[in-house]
DNA sequence: AATTATACCTAGTGATTCAAGGTATATGTC
DNA sequence: GACATATACCTTGAATCACTAGGTATAATT
């Protein structure tokens, strides 16, 4: 068995990623992402409600994000705010993301290099 | 209840994407394959032979490969080539992923045009 | 009065990745 | 010859995570 050295489900956390980067902006509430997500990606990403509150629980959990409860028109609203913690996750987050991103679209363009030489 | 339309699981399906890819320029085996990702994306798409071969077997089974067995220097290698099912198939993986790449690259960058309007 | 929109939630399923093994042969090292 | 490493195939089981599909409750609209 040679060494392994994978990355730990390197396609994951994409939602978790946008979430920050929302309330990176601005405190917002659950609902609110969901639909913001949709919009402003022209419904690419369309992740549903069984998404979004799962991982704002999670986050909140982790100390990433911290809530006020807040009502308006009569509406109660859980609205989130990203912490010093969540930052740096999204920093975390964020920098896994663009390499990964880089290295699917080398590979998909060919860009030919291999690299024999180091 | 709202309507739905999420992505069905929106995230996956990049291995197969990038096998499919290989094997568009020439046929390879499964273990070449997981080292061939690993060199040229230098580690950062490092999935195991674990997630190769069930992947590699599964586009068999929908007719997207094809294989033949080959001796070469006493070892036994299958070799996978592509189909016609499987260029259409990268075509469609390809787009979509291209799409959620540059969705979440607008998100990240902060590209703001709310289109409110349309 | 009934439907739609807002706003929260969770349980269960399914897809997929990862870890960790297993088999077998060839090659290189001591 | 003995041993480790590299090549080459494989699968099982656990974990993760997104998705479906529900549920509750209030406000606004028809």
């Amino acid at each position: 068995m040679t060494a392994r050295e994978t990355n730990p489900n390197f396609m994951n956390g994409v939602p978790e990623l946008l979430i920050l980067k929302l309330l990176q902006k601005e405190e917002m509430y659950g609902y609110e992402i969901v639909q913001a997500l949709r919009n402003r990606t022209d419904a690419v990403i369309a992740v549903g409600e069984g998404v979004v509150y799962p991982v704002l629980h999670s986050l909140e959990r982790d100390k990433a994000l911290k809530s006020r409860r807040k009502i308006v028109n009569g509406r109660s609203r859980i609205y989130y705010m990203i912490t010093p913690a969540g930052l740096r996750r999204f920093a975390d987050l964020s920098e896994t993301w663009t390499n990964l991103a880089v290295a699917i679209q080398q590979m998909l363009t060919g860009a030919q290099y291999d690299k024999a030489f180091s």
